[in-house]
DNA sequence: CGGTATAAGTAAACAGTGTTGACTTGTCAA
DNA sequence: TTGACAAGTCAACACTGTTTACTTATACCG
């Protein structure tokens, strides 16, 4: 066997074979697999064939076929650089994300995410990956009253976007003008943000 | 525990068999479980014990589970009494429909368009759904240029709320003053349905 | 250098899923 | 009364994720 004693960083108390190597493998293959078909259509058992290692050890390292999703999906960063930049131009970059990235091919765990929206595993993921990493972070940036709720605003439009894509599979959302789209959708979420006390 | 499966008539012995009767508490009993519970969450072998029927029965009656989900959401009225009153307040009915009935209970219709993308089979189902029960009335309303764009943000919207509440499960927008919520969806919805030419 | 503790890796089983085909049984028309 | 045929049943199939008891390789220690 292709044996790569990287002896890097850290704590390197790996006794017998080499457990953060096949952690690894799993992880890869789990990722690939999950991108390309998703997560409900792969088994645990075809994720360790393609890893090369016994369908057990991907419960020894993950827990459970979720942990393995969770760690898959944990790698990923959600909104890149949506939080670098002044709050006025927050809506034209929330805009752009959505049109020209989530609108278009996606990100590997927005794909798994569209094959297997019904899976309850991936839903409970799901859901503690849009809490910590987009709601409460978005909340936190515009700040002000009623923040949660007006994050909580946005975010559904940006879930919906995704949802209708995924629905509609090609129609006006896909076919509409993109810089037209991003205006549009930049005065939307403005109104999500905006509103309240002031009504 | 309210499975009174044998209250008088039922695919005993002692009733006569019927055909129809069946179908309907099979479908009865599916309905009742998948909105309960959701349609991953709940196995065929319950529905049928629910129901008082043979497993077999469900595939003989509706080919597989998905179709019977598709049975059930094909049941479903979505939007009652949107389309009755004039166009100036169509923001605030669907702000109200979406606050006092989607944001509560859950239909099964809106749990399958969350659900929708595992299946592909059911997606298609659901596609032609929505198309045609949703985007198309709801365009065909608002008419004007862009009509199928200013649709698609809306029910972007409504469907992002859906989810964003069953994500949150108690978060923001449930514990947000009912009252306030309708008016900034109000505000927000008509803002998907202006913008436009004016850019 | 050899033994051994210990972790990595394995095999097989478990309980569950959706689905299928062969079977039995009830009902009704001839 | 008797077939015919549909309605309903049963057991099995091929899967799934997960767990348990087991084997095996290797890094440390005497």
């Amino acid at each position: 066997m292709t044996n790569e004693v990287d002896a890097g960083p850290g704590p390197d108390r790996a006794r017998g074979r080499d457990r953060e190597a096949t952690r690894k493998r799993i992880l890869d293959s789990a990722r690939e697999l999950f991108t390309a078909e998703g997560y409900a259509q792969v088994s645990s058992r075809r994720i360790a064939a393609a890893a090369g290692v016994n369908v057990a050890l991907i419960n020894r390292y993950f827990g459970a076929k979720r942990g393995l999703l969770a760690e898959v999906i944990a790698e990923e960063a959600v909104f890149p650089k949506i939080f670098e930049g002044d709050r006025a131009g927050l809506p034209r970059r929330l805009a752009e994300h959505v049109v020209y990235r989530s609108l278009g091919e996606g990100t590997p765990l927005q794909r798994a995410l569209e094959h297997s929206a019904s899976d309850p595993d991936l839903r409970q993921v799901h859901k503690e990956r849009v809490k910590s990493a987009i709601l409460e972070p978005l909340a936190a940036f515009i700040g002000g009253p009623d923040a949660g709720t007006r994050a909580s605003l946005v975010v559904s439009l940006l879930l919906g976007v995704g949802t209708l894509k995924r629905v509609e599979s090609g129609g006006a959302l896909l076919d509409h003008d993109p810089a037209d789209l991003v205006d549009r959708l930049t005065a939307v979420i403005a109104a999500c943000l905006e509103g309240g006390p002031a009504r």
